[in-house]
Formats: structure tokens, C-alpha cells, sequence
DNA sequence: CTCAGTGCAAAGGATTTGCATGCCG
DNA sequence: CGGCATGCAAATCCTTTGCACTGAG
């Protein structure tokens, strides 16, 4: 939870494209600056939505190499919309809750015991024959604007 | 955990099609009856396929509404294909291990401490303006068949 | 200079919908 | 019989892709 400083973010950001081969295009970071400054998971249109220059096929791809870099991570929400957040090795591990009305997803954290006890599941888990790389756990109901 | 006899569920459906003024049509309960039967959430194609005479605008159609009436509850994977299964009261609360390479869900269990450590969990989140309806307790990895 | 990145428009693919016909109640 | 349900095809909507042009290194 202890939040990392946007420069350092950047930094991070800047080494994992250079190390993919990856060039620092503008409107490459204006994707990353957006995702960087965002509180919560979002949307292809809240992304444009920050810059309606923006050209939609671009950002979807640059979306889509930042995610195989990386640098962001596909968050699954209730609506037709993919979202996109930065990976949490640039940020910290954290959760979801999930509009069922609207897809609004929004960030929030769990207490470090509870975490402890998800991963004592995944430990059971993986007699079934599943490896298990990761795991999501999102509260699904109704955001402040819907309710 | 205590499996409900198929014989049970399916008088509980007809209930709640009866309730909501839907007919006991035969493709409908083909489709109800493949997702009784089947041990996890299945994707359009996987309901097609048991039963290449199904049109596809009808079991699309006839998911949605039993997802309406509470009969089925879609769930989201890793790949394009939104998955159904019968809905909770008709089973038992469950989670599910999802492969990240071919989307394949199944259902999974976890110990009733967990699942209390879960509750407080959300009543924790309520503080969020959310309104907290359900979670979901997905374990992301991969499948025996993708390992 | 070179080659990755961009923008536009067209293509893809899952899901939804309009409409004439069929079947449950 | 009356109206919901069906099936086909067309329409939607998100996302991906082809291609010629532009710009980062």
C-alpha cells in the first residue's frame, strides 16, 4: 500500500519499454500518463476521454504492448468495456469493487491477514491440476452514482 | 457445499420461469438442463455444442433471460466468451480457477473461515459508497489441458 | 536514414435485434 | 386462438488489423 512516487513509476516504465524494444513515442506516454494519474482501473473511452486528439486504433495498441511489457494489466469489469490499470509491480496489489450498473471499477486494499488466508487458498487450489499465477477478488454491486 | 438434487432444482426453476411469465418452451429447457448438468460455466459455444440443432439468437436470448430471472448468472473469463452457470441459489456460493490461456473456468471451493474472513471484508468496503451485492473470488492460472 | 508508431478506414468476432413464422397454454 | 418463443439474417458494438505516412533514434 505504500504508494510509489509517479517519478519512480516513470523510470520504471521507461527501462521496461527500452528493455522490450519499445520506443517512447508522445502519444505512448500519454496512454502511460493517464493510466499513472488514474485512481482506478479504465476504460478505451475514459482514456480517450483525456485527450480527444487521441487516436483510438493507437492507444488500443499501445494499450495491448503495455500490457504484454508489463507496464499495465487488463481488468476485467461487468460492462462490454475492458479496462486497463498499471501493472502492480508499478503500483501495489490491490482489489476491485465493480459497478454492476455502469462498470465503474475503483481500486481498494484488503488487510495483510486476509491476503495471508488467499494464499493458503491458492495453495489448496492447485491440487486441482490448475497452476495458479494470479488471482482477482472484486466486490460486485453498486457505485455511489448508481446506487 | 450440500448438492441440491437436480429433481429440486429443476421444480425451483419452473417456479421462477412461472413467476415471471415465461413459457416452459423446449429449446429453453435445453438450455437450462445442459447448465444443470454441466460442472462448471459454459460458453455459448460449449451450450451449442450440445446440441448442434440450438440456433444461436435462441440460446443468447434464453440465457439473457434466465440471467433476468435469476435462474442463471453470467460470469466473466479471460477470453471473449462470457460464461453462464445456474444461478447461486440453485447451487451452493462457490468460486472459480479461470485459464488465463483458453478461458476454461471451474468451480472451486474454499474453507467457510475464509469465506467469513470475506464478509468482513465487504462490510470494510461499504465505506466506499459502494454497495456491495456479491464478490467474486476468481484463481487465474492454467488449466491441466494449457500447463 | 530506418523502422517503429500513427491514423484512418475496413475487417473481425461476440452478442443483440427485427421480423415473419411456429408452438405453448 | 393469442401471444410468447424461435430462427434466420441483418445490425451493433468493441476491438483488431492493413496500409501508407510520420517521426523517434
Amino acid at each position: 500500500m505504500a504508494p510509489i512516487p509517479q517519478r519512480e513509476i516513470r523510470t520504471a516504465v521507461v527501462a521496461r519499454l527500452k528493455e522490450a524494444g519499445l520506443r517512447n513515442s508522445g502519444s505512448r506516454w500519454q496512454v502511460v500518463d493517464v493510466l499513472v494519474n488514474a485512481d482506478r482501473p479504465l476504460s478505451l473511452p475514459e482514456v480517450l476521454s483525456s485527450d480527444p486528439e487521441l487516436a483510438q486504433s493507437s492507444v488500443y495498441r499501445n494499450l495491448s504492448e503495455l500490457v504484454e511489457v508489463g507496464v499495465a494489466r487488463r481488468v476485467e469489469s461487468t460492462d462490454e468495456h475492458t479496462r486497463f490499470e498499471l501493472h502492480e509491480s508499478l503500483t501495489s496489489h490491490h482489489h476491485h469493487l465493480v459497478c454492476s450498473s455502469c462498470g465503474r471499477v475503483e481500486d481498494f486494499y484488503v488487510s495483510e491477514e486476509f491476503e495471508a488466508g488467499i494464499g493458503s487458498v491458492i495453495q489448496a487450489a492447485r491440487d486441482k491440476g490448475f497452476t495458479i499465477e494470479s488471482h482477482r477478488f472484486d466486490l460486485i454491486g453498486f457505485c455511489a452514482a448508481c446506487d
